[in-house]
RNA sequence: GGGACCGUAGCUCAAUUUGGUUAGAGCACCGGACUGUCGAUCCGGAGGUUGCGGGUUCGAAUCCCGUCGGUCUCGCCA
């Protein structure tokens, strides 16, 4: 029986300094290393505050007690869970320990309980040897206790306080929304739930809870936001998971910047607290801008690199990879790698390589070198080609040139990230700086050719730019929309939308979009009803709280920001979810497995 | 659904390229020594179905086929 008075911790294991010296303390805490010198016997104690050691000396003589506890000492191992009282004492000027914020002192053990001892770990909780993943996710209550882990935990609560605070002065209130709703057609596959009470009928966990979130603006909550769980059963990257988190808000009458706004002052706290810097402004560039720029709707603005369309310049070569690329419609565009001319073929191939991951046949290049283009495709650019060429990139001997050519959209997908490879690769950038902006004026839909059709690009509650209904359905592609992202690092953070509060534009665009009165009325028919009653205007937007944590703390992926993630195949290896269930179960739900899967 | 890499002691790795003696090392673990360490040190010990199944071979951790698991990624993720 642990007494109560072992349990009566005077500070945590990271708190004591010279202040305290001759202080009477009692720490709590888990055995992180015992270094037994046969007459002295150090503890480090670790707690999620941070580590103090213990001191255990040897006995006086005759000290039948203090022998019990020296015994007691030298039998402790790693992980064991002990309370300790003692007395802080000064370490003394040359045993100072500077890695620790306790390493001034250390605290001279009187009295020693063993709270609970342990097995021997699977793995060292410490910072010096790298763990499989999924080792570390089967126990990782030792991998939490990692001091990265529990750093990226706290702060992840910070963060997550600290979008509470700047959103509950700024007058919203946190609702909760259903985990148990509607599946929605359109965007990710539906984590389904079957509904006891209802055969053959479903539960779909949210997406997003977006319709909901509109659905309180119409409600007059004004002002709402919540950190919320999403649910989007698509296959796993190391920045996806089945399940995440976002911080979810809503707005009436708000413009656009109004959200804007807002969300720059959330993620300048964000920052604060996570000992970032955050711009005084935040550049907003346009989604035309950035697709032609960087080649994607979601740049990396840390460096420039950007890409050219050199159609024009090269339509008049003999090179049929270039010149049938136009005459089909698309274009041609490079990025011009300052110092690029000393990659050797080997490094060349491997990122030829790396662009057919995306889709490209092959990656036309040429070296500058002694004022003229030297290697790949300089035989097919003559001298005035070349020479266009330098002065519309800005290139300079010793840089090289990577070409695209295709139809636009695959240029595009191809240049953007070899723009961001090769730029990581010769350190363009700070490896810890930040650089966000916003993205705006994107198009309202995009034509889907697969399915012949026009998508949303955003979701189908997104107010299109322009007020002229009849000309969005005359041209739908020339329509913007009044989206916004916001970016960091070419990573997309957050984004989000004013919202069509007029059921007449919501019809249209659902028209649009090629979804029928009738499966408009049965999908989303609540949300067109609500629309009826006095909807406000009103806009929002979410924040992916995983991701930006995962940035904050420079995680190769979102597995180390969440306290129990799933891996790549959307397991668990802690609770071994998912499972199989008893047929009762099935039974109950009116459920039969036709095809057994093998285990 | 496709591509790539990986799987050897509890953990991290070596031995695989070129098949060949008893599969090694560090950490952890067990025993011992040591009165100032701090990733303690020193001495000793124990610890292996080389993911699993099959094949080739006189002989397989090593080569081949299949399979399971992990990671990255393309597709997918309004």
């Amino acid at each position: 029986m642990i007494s109560d008075a072992t349990l009566k911790r005077t500070h945590n294991c990271g708190q004591l300094r010279e202040s305290d010296l001759d202080s009477e303390v009692r720490l709590c805490g888990w055995v992180r290393s015992y270094r037994d010198h046969g007459g002295v016997i150090f503890v480090d104690l670790r707690d999620r505050f941070g580590i103090t050691q213990v001191v255990f000396d040897t006995p006086e003589e005759g000290d039948e007690a203090g022998k019990a506890m020296y015994a007691l000492a030298d039998s402790l191992r790693n992980e064991w869970v002990i309370s300790v009282a003692g007395l802080v004492r000064h370490r003394g000027e040359d045993r100072i320990n500077p890695k620790l914020d306790t390493g001034q002192i250390e605290v001279v053990s009187t009295e020693l309980t063993v709270l609970n001892e342990s097995d021997s770990v699977p793995f060292e909780p410490d910072s010096f040897t790298e763990v499989a993943e999924d080792t570390r996710l089967k126990y990782r209550y030792i991998d939490l206790r990692r001091p990265e882990m529990t750093r990226s935990m706290i702060l992840r609560h910070e963060i997550t306080a600290a979008m509470r605070s700047v959103l509950n002065e700024e007058g919203f209130i946190e609702v909760e929304t259903p985990f148990l709703t509607k599946s929605t057609p359109e965007g990710a596959r539906d984590f389904l739930v079957p509904s006891r009470m209802n055969q053959a009928d479903f539960y779909a966990l949210p997406q997003s809870p977006q319709l909901f979130k509109q659905i309180l603006m119409v409600g007059g909550m004004d002002r709402y936001y919540q950190v919320v769980r999403c649910f989007r059963d698509e296959d796993l990257r190391a920045d996806r998971q089945p399940e995440f988190t976002q911080l979810d808000l809503e707005m009436s009458f708000v413009t656009q910047a109004d959200v804007m706004n807002i969300t720059d002052k959330v993620l300048k706290k964000v920052c604060t607290v996570a000992g970032k810097e955050f711009p005084d402004q935040v550049p907003i560039i346009t989604y035309d801008e950035a697709v032609d720029k960087y080649g994607i709707d979601r740049p990396d603005i840390r460096f420039e690199m950007l890409l050219h369309n050199v159609s024009d310049i090269v339509a008049k070569t003999d090179f049929k990879v270039f010149t049938g690329a136009i005459e089909s419609g698309g274009s041609v565009k490079l990025i011009c790698v300052p110092g690029g001319a000393k990659f050797t073929r080997k490094e060349i191939d491997a990122y030829t390589s790396f662009v057919a991951d995306y889709g490209a046949k092959g990656l036309a290049w040429a070296k500058l070198e002694d004022g003229a283009f030297a290697g790949g495709v300089s035989k097919f650019l003559n001298a005035d080609v070349q020479q266009q060429l330098r002065d519309a990139v800005g290139a300079n001997d010793g840089d090289i040139l990577f070409f695209a050519a295709a139809d636009t959209d695959s240029v595009n997908k191809v240049l953007a990230p070899l723009r961001v490879k090769v730029a990581g690769d010769i350190g363009l950038y700070e490896p810890n700086s930040y650089a966000w902006c916003w993205v705006t004026e994107f198009p309202l839909v995009a034509y889907n050719a697969q399915q012949k059709r026009w998508d949303s690009l955003h979701h189908p509650f997104t107010m299109p730019s322009c007020d002229d209904l009849d000309a969005l359905m005359a041209d739908p592609g020339a329509a913007k929309s009044l989206a916004y992202d916001v970016v960091c690092n070419g990573t997309e953070m957050g984004g989000g939308s004013i919202r069509i509060h007029d059921r007449k534009i919501q019809e249209k665009v659902f028209e649009l979009l090629g979804i029928g009165t009738e499966e408009a009325e049965e999908k989303f028919g609540f949300l067109l009803d609500a629309l009826r009653f006095g909807a406000p205007p009103h806009g929002g937007l979410a924040l992916g709280l995983d991701r930006i944590v995962m940035e904050m703390v420079s995680a190769p992926s979102l597995r180390d920001v969440i306290a129990f993630p799933k891996t790549q195949r959307g397991t668990c290896p802690l609770t071994g979810a998912p499972a199989e269930v008893d047929d009762d179960q099935l039974a109950e739900l009116d459920l039969k497995i036709i095809v057994p899967h093998q285990k």
